[in-house]
RNA sequence: CGCGGGGUGGAGCAGUCUGGUAGCUCGUCAGGCUCAUAACCUGAAGGUCGCAGGUUCAAAUCCUGCCCCCGCAA
């Protein structure tokens, strides 16, 4: 079977490993085009794109596919099928339709809840208990298509963002080479027949806005709590005092009550809109991640504080 | 050449500007006190101050080069 893959960050690598590993004859690989990023501004590609010219494997990073030719060239590769993770383009009808069985698509929640941008982080801010991949036929909408199946797994008391992206990037890698290989005509492993997502329950996983990374000690502890661990490792939530930002890797849920943001001991329990927020493991701006009681032994955060 | 912080006994930090016996909060070890303790008291061990070179009577501190870690911004 020949295949298209596209994708950009690691959460596609994943795929692309695990397809490659399959034995799928890619064609090509379409990434975003490399920028500068990272400290220092240096010019690097994607992760999906590093590791395709390692193996050798054709890659292409068109800035859009409005690009004169970009649809024509994509057709001509003559794909049975496109795998497509966290690509980062919009892609138009006339790509969607090219390849034999269209593209398909995986996507980090169990569709319709969580279509978006940031599915794995939503989903852990908002609480879930379980949460899960879904391989979709692509069509013009906002993660709006057909699903082909869904692959769930419980989302642990712990669970941060960063651990939760990898289950899911490995779940996500299993379901498409699983759907692929139905597509194939290989071992159908039961009822792959696309169904229509319904409206009901569709929830928006908006992109991750800056500002939301600084907490907000106005909200419950509970609700902080959760979005310190959406926010592990990016964007990082945090707060600010004596001029320096301190991010929040993890923090746990303590007894108490005071007036919101003031730190109620020296331990730095910190008083919520409702409840109390102890942050357990913190790092300062210029430092490396440690333990609350590491940092406080060098950078006091006396009780009576008040963090705003 | 995007902006910036940092590397000091096992941990977290101060000291660097204004060179002159390396300090603080802990941890560890030993002893004491206590019904007992992560509490308290006493004592001890433990440091090539990231690396290399330079200046100087003298460098953690000043100068030069290099290595490593991290925050912001993208």
């Amino acid at each position: 079977m020949r295949l298209i893959f596209m994708g950009t960050p690691d959460f596609a690598l994943t795929a692309l490993k695990a397809l490659a590993a399959a034995g799928y004859d890619i064609a090509a690989v379409y990434t975003r085009p490399p920028r500068r990023a990272g400290r220092g501004r240096a010019v690097r590609p994607s992760p999906v794109q590093a590791w395709a010219e390692a193996q050798g494997i054709p890659v292409r990073s068109p800035a859009s596919f409005s690009e004169p030719g970009t649809v024509a060239d994509f057709a001509a590769l003559g794909a049975d099928a496109a795998a497509v993770a966290a690509y980062g383009l919009i892609l138009p009808e006339a790509v969607l339709d090219a390849p034999v069985h269209g593209c398909l698509n995986i996507h980090a929640s169990l569709l319709p809840r969580w279509r978006g941008a940031a599915p794995i982080q939503r989903a852990i801010q908002a609480g879930d208990a379980e949460t899960g991949v879904t391989i979709m036929q692509m069509d013009p909408g906002l993660d709006t298509g057909p699903i082909l199946l869904q692959r769930r797994i419980p989302v642990a008391e712990t669970a941060t963002g960063g651990s939760l992206h990898d289950s899911l990037a490995a779940l996500g890698a299993e379901a498409i080479a699983e759907a692929l290989a139905w597509l194939d005509g290989a071992d159908s492993p039961g009822d792959l027949a696309p169904r229509l997502q319904s409206e009901a329950g569709a929830t928006y996983a908006r992109k991750i806005d800056k500002a939301e990374a600084r907490i907000d000690w106005s909200q419950p502890a509970s609700h902080i709590e959760r979005t310190v661990r959406a926010f592990d490792p990016v964007p990082g939530a945090f707060f600010e005092t004596g001029g320096r930002r301190i991010r929040v890797l993890s923090a746990e849920l303590v007894e108490g009550a005071g007036k919101p943001g003031a730190v109620l001991d020296d331990a730095l329990a910190v008083a919520c809109g409702a409840g109390v927020l102890r942050p357990t493991r913190v790092q300062r701006q210029g430092k490396a991640p440690m333990a609350a009681a590491d940092l406080l032994r060098g950078f006091a955060i006396p009780a009576g504080t008040i963090l705003s």
